[in-house]
RNA sequence: GCCCGGGUGGCGGAACUCGGUCAGACGCGAUCGGCUUAAACCCGAUUGCCCGAGAGGGCGUGUGGGUUCGAAUCCCACCCCGGGCACCA
């Protein structure tokens, strides 16, 4: 072999680590290393690993083995997210069984993954489809049930008509089914919900714990919604009925001159059940969330004829049914304060209504802070001021009090489909909701031919599974036919890998003890609500039930950007999209790790380009060529030469690349211009500096193209590369005796000399008086300051 | 509308935490040269823009201002691109 060839290297080191289970780690732990646990986002299995992948993986694989070679005890596992919406999609589309689809796409994604050379502890793989794992997602469902945050209710629920199933909130965008951008619809259904919203200000409270991306924090935040207020009750006395409502700003409350009630508001046809408000009624609900969430509607509504009591004022307010109050938010019904509120000042318009100003600020509508008018007692204060004394007074006359009001809804778990975890609970006429006991777990998913989507659960049909006897009473009941939505897998499978192999519990307490939290946790930024959210859950709630022992299950977490191609966004349809499978058979998985690392910061989005890719693969190349031609020797380096101190510098600089984050870009940079070096200066060194520095190159490039790596440390040392501690830079082969002092003349660069790095401030400026292009370039003007900057320049004022 | 990012060569990007070496590391692309019967590969040189044969000079980090001996870096205003939230009371 005389030219580097990934194909005989590449097989060669895997092939070593796995026979020697290189990257397992024990439960035991063997020795006293910390531990550091390393995660990327497991992958969906709906057909092959795209570019994204890669880049996942080869992030999470460098920060593996840049702490492995700090001495640390690294978990670095990998499963599949097996079930779900998307995987049972793909498997309509190839008309296959989902089972059969799924476990192709998981063979590829192992495949792949060894071929990438991805340094994976193989001994903690599942996948979530398989009983042994979701026997446990049913029990800690049934956990969940047990202290009421699993329960079932009738609600308006988001509906894909295209997938034929409910949708849970953070699965709708701008209206639309995330997956196939249909628009969704209302329908009210009985349906299994986790109570997440008991979680919420923890959720919010506990961001502070963990290191995250800050607009991954803010989308959080803004997710959770968390707004500050009090709740008012306005008691209608003819019916003698009392509704609250929410508002932030109980300080406009003498300027409510109506009251609102949404459409799906249980009460609205029992105040009014004429033609007119049921028409109203029907065509808000059969209107999609899009055309009813539309800002720039103009504002519709009717008239309830009945009034309800400002409990400020006093004064009688008419009530109204309109569609831009929304049920779920809140108590379903709002106070209208036109004169403070653009929603409603638009609403006051269209219906003739009463615009009362109370704060004395802008132009109306006005959302600012002022002075109170037409207040009553609270006149003349300021507005945050009375906004205090208002609630107070509410609470001591019992007609409200301070309350707090999210954005963020019960998550809606149930799905109408068939790939996917079964509900473990039976129906029975006699005794109702019953959970199935825990030692006939699984539930098992059964083998359905037609498991196309219908509107109602595919299971319903296999007649066999779904009728069962009550575990309580022994009667005749009905399996609940529904599915858990993929999410719910996703939630917990970090801790499953822990102890993955445990058939008496999810896992041993003790276990998770050790390994949680994932110290580091690394995916894609289109999972900043939904996934991350639904885990943070998990754990907490699990948490409280003392199964576990961390508040947090993700201290550190990093969001990659994009692959765009050539610009362009990659998507099968467009057929742009990159298979890094083809870039691996062609170049090596060294040269494609190593270019989607190479091509930008990771955090960013980056633009793949072919042509960029053999520029990448030269550098491997070089790399090679310059070890298998490198002088012999057996001495250590020694003394002082410029390729010496070229190799402690990139030493230097990729380490403090990877530690101040994910600098990868430019550490691998780094190791090119060493290489680069080491071509220019190989001829002219000590042998022994050679050696060294090409034996350096490939410690440096290990945590990005790890088969080069140990292949070229292999042939300078002869010893692994990965048993060897991260190198650390010689500070005195970093420091210079030189430096370039910089002479400046207002500024501007006129002349560079070289100059002793231990020269004193008055040293510097003595030579640099003495350059001769400072002379040339003053010419008789006058020299009236001079500032110098120690180790780097001396700059003249010059008038 | 509100909240985050970000605007640097033909391109991807460095430097931008602490203002300080004519800004442009590293790589792609391009041009020229070498090797070759030839091409590819590989090797070497050049490559921000403008003027100039050259020496050299001028201009340059989205736009306009400011602070400073000195600004891509700090401050103010504005423009553009990307993302999040948005009839949430």
């Amino acid at each position: 072999m005389d030219r580097y060839d990934p194909k005989t290297i590449e097989p060669k080191w895997q092939r070593i680590w796995a026979d020697e289970h290189t990257w397992e780690v024990s439960n035991d732990f063997p020795d006293d290393r910390p531990k550091y646990y390393v995660l990327e986002m497991l992958p969906y299995t709906s057909g092959e690993p795209h570019i994204g992948h890669l880049k996942n993986y080869a992030v999470g694989d460098a920060v593996a083995h840049f702490h492995r070679r700090h001495g640390m005890y690294v978990l670095h596992p990998m499963g599949y997210d097996a079930f779900g919406l998307p995987a049972e999609n793909h498997a309509i589309k190839t008309g296959q069984h989902p089972r059969a689809s799924t476990d192709d796409s998981i063979a590829a994604f192992r495949e792949q993954m060894r071929a990438w050379g991805i340094s994976i502890d193989w001994t903690r793989e599942f996948g979530t489809h398989q009983p042994e794992y979701y026997r446990w997602t049913q029990w800690l469902f049934l956990r969940l049930y047990e202290r009421g945050l699993a329960y079932r209710k009738e609600a308006a629920v988001k509906w894909c008509p295209k997938d034929a199933t409910v949708l849970a909130n953070e699965q709708v965008i701008d209206g639309r089914c995330e997956r196939c951008g249909t628009l969704v619809e209302a329908r009210q259904l009985e349906q299994w919900f986790f109570k997440i919203t008991e979680y919420a200000d923890r959720l919010l409270d506990d961001m502070t714990r963990i290191e995250w991306p800050p607009h991954v924090v803010t989308m959080q935040e803004n997710w959770i919604g968390r707004s500050e207020g009090a709740e008012v009750v306005f008691r209608c006395e003819e019916l003698g009925i009392d509704y609250p409502v929410f508002t932030t700003r109980p300080d406009t409350l003498f300027g409510a001159t109506f009251f609102v009630l949404a459409p799906e508001h249980p009460d609205v046809l029992r105040l009014n059940d004429s033609q007119q408000v049921h028409e109203y009624v029907n065509r808000a609900l059969n209107e999609s969330a899009e055309e009813r969430g539309d800002e720039h509607k103009q504002k519709t509504g009717v008239a309830l004829g009945h009034t309800v009591t400002n409990p400020a004022t006093g004064e009688q307010i008419p009530m109204y049914v309109a569609d831009y109050v929304l049920l779920e938010y809140g108590t379903g019904a709002v106070m209208g304060v036109p004169a403070h509120d653009t929603r409603d000042f638009e609403f006051a318009e269209a219906m003739g209504l009463e615009i009362r100003r109370v704060i004395d600020c802008g132009e109306l509508p006005c959302t600012e802070d002022g002075t109170m008018v037409n207040s009553g007692r609270f006149e003349g204060l300021h507005n945050r001021e009375a906004y205090e004394q208002i609630v107070d007074w509410l609470d001591s006359e019992g007609k409200g009090k301070r309350a707090v009001s999210y954005r963020l809804r019960d998550w809606l778990l149930s799905r109408q489909r068939y790939w996917g975890c079964p509900i473990p609970m039976v129906h029975c006429e006699t005794d109702g909701l019953v959970p199935v006991p825990d030692d006939q777990l699984p539930v098992e998913l059964p083998h359905v031919e037609d498991y196309a989507p219908k509107g109602k659960s595919p299971l319903a049909s296999a007649e066999d599974w779904v009728n069962v006897t009550c575990p309580k009473c022994g009667g005749p009941a009905r399996r609940d036919t529904d599915t858990m939505d993929t999410f719910v897998d996703s939630s917990w499978y970090f801790l499953r890998y822990c102890d993955p192999r445990n058939d008496e519990a999810p896992w041993d307490r003790e276990v998770l003890k050790r390994w949680m939290p994932v110290d580091q946790y690394i995916g894609g930024v289109e999972h900043a609500i939904l996934h991350l959210l639904y885990a943070r859950f998990f754990v907490k709630a699990l948490a409280d039930m003392e199964l576990l022992d961390v508040q947090e299950p993700f201290a550190r977490l990093f969001t990659q950007g994009m692959i765009t191609r050539d610009g362009a966004k990659m998507s099968k349809s467009k057929g742009n999209a990159v298979s890094p499978g083809d870039y691996v058979e062609r170049f090596g998985a060294d040269t494609a790790r190593c270019y989607i690392l190479f091509i930008g910061p990771p955090s960013y989005d980056a633009d793949w380009q072919d042509a960029g890719v053999g520029g990448v693969h030269r550098f491997l190349s070089r790399l090679w060529i310059a070890a298998s031609e490198a002088p012999s020797s057996d001495d250590e380096p020694s003394g002082s030469s410029g390729l010496l101190r070229k190799t402690h510098w990139a030493i230097d600089k990729v380490t403090r690349d990877m530690r101040t984050g994910f600098a990868f870009n430019t550490a691998i940079a780094a190791v090119m211009e060493l290489t680069n070096e080491i071509y220019r200066q190989r001829d002219e060194s000590p042998p022994a500096d050679v050696r060294f520095a090409v034996a350096t190159a490939g410690s440096l490039i290990f945590p990005f193209a790890p088969h080069l790596g140990a292949e070229v440390y292999e042939m300078m040392t002869g010893r692994r590369v990965w048993e060897e501690p991260w190198p650390e830079p010689d500070p005195a082969l970093l420091a210079h005796d030189e430096i370039q002092l910089v002479v400046q003349v207002n500024g501007k660069l006129v002349d560079r000399l070289a100059a002793p790095s231990s020269a004193s401030q008055d040293e510097l400026e003595e030579l640099a008086r003495g350059s001769d292009k400072l002379a040339a370039r003053l010419d008789g003007g006058e020299i009236v300051k001079t500032v110098v900057v120690p180790g780097k320049l001396v700059n003249f004022v010059v008038r």
